[in-house]
DNA sequence: GATAGGCATTAACATTTGTTGGGGCTGCTT
DNA sequence: AAGCAGCCCCAACAAATGTTAATGCCTATC
């Protein structure tokens, strides 16, 4: 049930069996959320964090004007919002954008963790440190990279991480995401996203169909993204 | 010596005497970088974190074509490159905007405190997911803000910031950035960057001269921004 | 099988943002 | 004193991006 979960954390250092079966017994419950449907609410303040088993969510703002940016995508072995198990409160919501089989993991017991595991404790806070260097590469795509090697680079990004927890098909994923939904990722119209991806498609390092995108020249994507995966820490190494 | 430290982590949940000592006690030499100089390189694998005690400093990447994104200010009592202990391999350069003194923590002794200290550890882990948050607000702002409002935002987030630690005066703080470099941090061309400072300028909320900005109605600077200070969990509760 | 709604796509036009080039000011060096 | 470098500021033009509106293609629904 929790693969998802011990493949993400997983991949930064060896996790033990005692380490997973005290991830196990942090879970309490779990859930479905249909697409649209918020996971947890802006200015809530959970008593659990949620690991998403299978699906797609977002962490979301909408601003007075009605804009709505999405911060990070989450895909299966993410916790949402770990972080709110000592921020308390949520700042942001997350919404799923397609159907989500969702586990809660209590915030007392993942203090018990802190408590008694700090070897599990530092890959938890490093699965959080991961976030804020995804944070830090998505800000410098919006601020110094062309549109087009922004989507570029986000399309390696979700590439390797769904790849981490088996969720890549050759050298196909799943993105159900709309364009009007991209756009809210990457800043844009809705038409300017639209110009984005076709330009993507024309230079012909991937095809995009029915939610479907297909890497067709992986070497030339990373090249247009300058995308350098060492921000994900994917090295499996002491921690 | 550390009191800025104290103040940071402390603005979040008290800090024990036994905690503000394991912390003194992690800290190794001190050390002072002038304005302009890389404080960590990016792509080094550092073995000690570092700690601004005074000063001002930013995180950035550089691109091929030569453009920088900062993707992070970093002021007095802000740890640059805790993320470092546990991501290990520096992703992201950090250089010092103004004359910087910093003390490094051993990252062998920042182990023995998630061993020891699971209140610190958690306070430690916190400052991170502060940072965390702050990439999400800069995210928003640069995706869905109006530019002016994204610089006020910025000036907001630095006032309160700032006055955690103690390095404001009145309404008055020290920003030792040109416009290139704040260019750098809200993505534009330098020429831009000067439009829109010229435009927060007019309506009259701040006024900027010297490297110095002084708020002059915060009230609509505020508004200007949507600024809501939630993200930088500035309430001391329990963690 | 008619209809309505969501979505991708395109066109035309408006606005924002970048580029190039230059002027003026200050502080520093020679 | 002259010269130089860095920085702020501005103007004119070019390019990127947003806005509004229209079209066509699906698919779900009745």
């Amino acid at each position: 049930m929790l693969e998802s979960l011990y493949l993400n954390l997983g991949q930064h250092d060896a996790l033990s069996d005692a380490e997973k079966a005290l991830l196990a017994g942090a879970m309490t419950f779990e859930r479905h959320f249909a697409t649209g449907q918020d996971i947890v609410a802006s200015g809530s303040r959970p008593t659990y964090s949620t690991l998403i088993l299978d699906g797609l969510a977002a962490r979301y703002k909408v601003l007075e004007n009605g804009g709505r940016q999405f911060t990070s995508l989450q895909v299966s072995g993410d916790f949402v919002d770990l972080h709110a198990f000592l921020l308390k409160t949520m700042d942001h919501g997350i919404v799923a954008l397609s159907p989500c089989h969702v586990m809660f993991a209590d915030h007392s017991r993942l203090r018990a963790i802190t408590e008694q595991a700090p070897h599990l404790t530092r890959l938890l806070w490093l699965d959080t440190l991961v976030d804020g260097a995804i944070h830090r590469e998505w800000i410098v795509a919006m601020g110094r990279r062309s549109k087009t090697s922004h989507l570029a680079h986000l399309v390696c990004e979700l590439f390797v991480r769904l790849q981490v927890v088996q969720r890549t098909n050759g050298m196909s994923f799943h993105l159900p995401l709309s364009q009007a939904e991209l756009a809210d990722v990457l800043g844009l119209s809705v038409v300017h996203m639209n110009r984005v991806i076709g330009a993507l498609r024309k230079v012909g390092v991937v095809s995009w169909a029915n939610h479907t995108v297909t890497i067709l020249d992986w070497h030339r994507l990373q090249e247009i993204a300058e995308f350098d995966p060492t921000y994900l820490s994917m090295t499996r190494e002491p921690r």
